[in-house]
DNA sequence: ATATAATATATCGTTTAATGATATATAAGT
DNA sequence: ACTTATATATCATTAAACGATATATTATAT
């Protein structure tokens, strides 16, 4: 296994993140990308090929799931309370990641604006 | 191009984020290394694979360059002043994603530990 | 009516990133 | 002599991301 990729090591890469981000309210597919769009302010993008690679496997790691929907033409999905844990963990993660950089810069006398 | 992927696109991997961020001062590789390991309390390791084929390649993208120095057996590496606003605009960049997740968390009225 | 744009889901094959395994060589400690 | 640490490097494989593409529905404009 991959000493810093899986889903199974407790990591996540930026589109997991904001896909799984995105389903801490149940939403459908084609919603999930626009929430990121908008959530980013155009910053990030994730077409189709992407998030339905990574929510097959966000299902499949139990990150998410099938959100109870009466709709059968659209799929709707929603995080799991595995996939909350392993979201806050990784908020946690990236906010080390930034107080790292923080640190060195510091040292240097420098500051990030 | 991918897109969110490559240095060109101006976004760096965990990877490229901690090799560059240990070269804003300058270091040979099995250094950079250790000192990944020691600043995230052995939560990210980096073995010498990903190492050197990311060296490569933030070389060729002149993020980094080899540092003026006098040890034949040690191949000694910096940041150069394209790589630094780099890794400034990419700790933005994360500051950010983590903002966007403590809004979601926020207006749920939950608190990220 | 009908063309166009937006909504919505999905897969295939390729490219890019990360890594395990492995190789090589030196230096230092036991 | 032997082992551990230091130091750099490549090859082949796995994993992640994505462009291209396909398909179908719904809404809107002409």
């Amino acid at each position: 296994m991959g000493r810093n990729v899986s889903l199974e090591m407790g990591e996540l890469t930026d589109t997991a993140y904001y896909i799984l981000l995105s389903l801490v309210d149940a939403k459908h597919g084609y919603l999930i990308m626009q929430t990121i769009e908008e959530m980013t302010d155009q910053r990030f993008s994730i077409g189709p090929a992407s998030m339905y690679t990574t929510i097959k496997k966000l299902l499949a790691a139990e990150l998410i799931q099938l959100f109870d929907d009466y709709d059968p033409k659209r799929k709707t999905y929603i995080a799991t309370e595995k996939g909350i844990e392993l979201l806050k963990k990784e908020v946690k993660r990236r906010r080390e990641m930034v107080l790292h950089a923080e640190e060195v810069f510091k040292r240097r006398g420098e500051q990030l604006t």
